[in-house]
DNA sequence: AATTAGCAATCGAAAAAAAGGACTGCTAAT
DNA sequence: ATTAGCAGTCCTTTTTTTCGATTGCTAATT
């Protein structure tokens, strides 16, 4: 790959992406200093390679699957911001009055206005949250709410119904026992405090220790089953591409616009901790289309935010936005 | 309207709703037990009356707006539900474990799947909701959690940045006190207890008792502003029908499946309570789509639930799914 | 040796034309 | 009041034609 066939990859990666058209080797003559006929020698090159592809004989020429991956990895050089970007982003951090899931929210609507594209959030409480608190309330004699707060400010409740044989008051002071040996533990750490310090407290006070135990570890469930919560946004705008251009592809498409299906793809709990672009087949999502995803960790949360476009996504100003605003989440950056 | 002429209207609207197709006159021979000449004369009755139309001069019939709203009000005959239906939907209801919301939205689900149209729910506590605890929580000198929790066993939560000059712990101390003075009050007063009663505690003991006022104020937010939460089950499923068979109507109807144009469309704080079904143009969501909603209240919350599919809806079975499934929600009819 | 001009060949996309079929509306007979 | 028969309409599908963009190759040029 000679500097030459860089700049030309580099070229028609980035007229396909704008004009979402082949590219023909006259388009370019003048952006690369050469005739077309010398363009279509080192096209030919660039297609033995694998780059790019042609439709069929006398088609122009379309970047490969690899020819993408080429470009965001040697050639794409991601700009700053740009101001009108730069400006809606900034309104989020503005005043510093929203908690960090409605923060993360709003900076999805904005970049999904603002691209076109479709943004996802996977998010839950992290793992260094601390049990601040937990509550148990009777509704009557027969049912109770039990409400788990942390340290970071992450609240989740859940209803039990109670069997008659135990009184909700009952469970309420014991609530209150659990409450004072739990409080401050990381919530990472309650099961196992619940099994070994908790369970033989209440095996003591009542006979039917295992129902009770049971709804205590349940209040925790969301907590310690790593509950994830999910958010949408600009949820059909992939259909708005004019690639979609039949009813076959429109509906192959939309039928994964579902929570589902963007819960599979955003999910990698295990993955890297800086941002991954995941192009066609490796998107886990669709061949067609390009998913760029990034971990955040902020305030009592932590989750995965993915931008999905098409294949021909605006690599350098969605890598841009993505890095920007996980900084600003994570509090970096903060001029 | 004489009876062959009804007849004639339901079988029209039947067939189409089966086969999506105009329907002729010869195929309704057999049926009507008369000549297609004889079927093409009342057809050009009804059509006179605009119950049925033709897309142009020489196609078979297709119900017109006017017609579907006659087929319902007088001539469809809402039938017990059928085995599979029944089965499925009672699986919900089985083990009285859910509550009220999650049994909601797994009936949207079932529904669903069942019918493969959207089926949609706008929900929000309901306002006899009392309140059974206001909970303040301190994080730290300058954060605290807010939860508020109703007899009914809905919970609520906010977080609030406090002004340097006022401590942590005043609030929770303060809280304690609105706790007192509010507890048992329904949410629909707590408005205005706080304003007449609430306020003068607070200011006799904080200077700045305005930004103190506003924390407990903004706790119940969610419950005040009549909050609703909406949950969407299939909701690409419109995109399957078959009259969406080109890229122009999929991308219209497509760019309406967002949560805000569902929440317009369900929304009817005022509607009736009974079934309602909105054909058409009086969906307030789309010309070719059909929306029968129908109110429900349990346990503390209450809501719409809607589901929305083509104008050729199975109007019978959808009537009597939805009917079923608020019966038992609300606790009646359970055989 | 690298670059370029020139040109026939290819093939898709769009437009135009032709064929086929499903109805209807009307007339006249039953 | 009903029905058989038939011309007329118009959509849908298929086929044909036209048009234009682009390529690969060859030979000339730098």
């Amino acid at each position: 790959m000679d500097d030459r066939k860089k700049s030309l990859l580099k070229a028609i990666v980035e007229n396909y992406v704008k004009t979402v058209k082949p590219v023909g080797s006259n388009s370019l003559c003048k952006k690369l200093k050469c005739s077309s006929a010398t363009i279509r020698n080192e096209m030919a090159v660039l297609e033995n390679l694998g780059y790019i592809e042609k439709n069929h004989i006398s088609s122009g020429r379309v970047p490969s699957e690899l020819g993408y991956k080429y470009y965001v990895e040697h050639l794409m050089e991601p700009k700053d911001l740009t101001g009108e970007d730069m400006l809606k982003l900034q309104t989020i951090f503005a005043n510093n009055e929203l908690n960090v899931s409605d923060a993360v929210t709003k900076c999805l609507e904005i970049i999904s206005d603002l691209t076109n594209y479709t943004s996802v959030v996977l998010g839950r409480g992290s793992s260094d949250n601390l049990l601040r608190q937990l509550n148990i309330i009777a509704l009557n004699e027969n049912k109770v709410v039990a409400i788990v707060c942390t340290d970071k400010g992450l609240v989740e409740n859940k209803e039990f119904i109670i069997p008659d044989n135990i009184n909700a008051n009952e469970i309420v002071k014991i609530g209150e026992m659990v409450n004072k040996i739990l409080v401050g533990t990381p919530i990472s750490k309650v099961a196992e405090k619940l099994e070994f310090e908790v369970k033989p407290v209440i095996a003591k006070r009542v006979k039917d220790y295992e129902t009770v135990y049971n709804i205590f570890y349940d209040a925790f469930n969301d907590f310690l089953l790593h509950n994830t919560n999910i958010h949408v946004s600009g949820r059909v705008n992939l259909l708005k591409e004019p690639e979609y251009d039949n009813t076959t592809s429109i509906k192959r498409i939309a039928s994964k616009l579902e929570d589902e299906a963007f819960k599979k793809m955003v999910d990698d709990i295990d993955g890297k901790d800086d941002l991954q672009i995941y192009i066609g087949k490796d998107s886990k999502f669709d061949d067609n289309v390009t998913v760029i995803k990034k971990k955040y960790k902020s305030g009592g949360e932590e989750g995965t935010i993915a931008i999905i476009g098409p294949k021909r996504m605006e690599y350098e100003r969605v890598v841009s936005l993505l890095n920007y605003m996980v900084d600003r989440l994570e509090g970096k950056n903060e001029k």
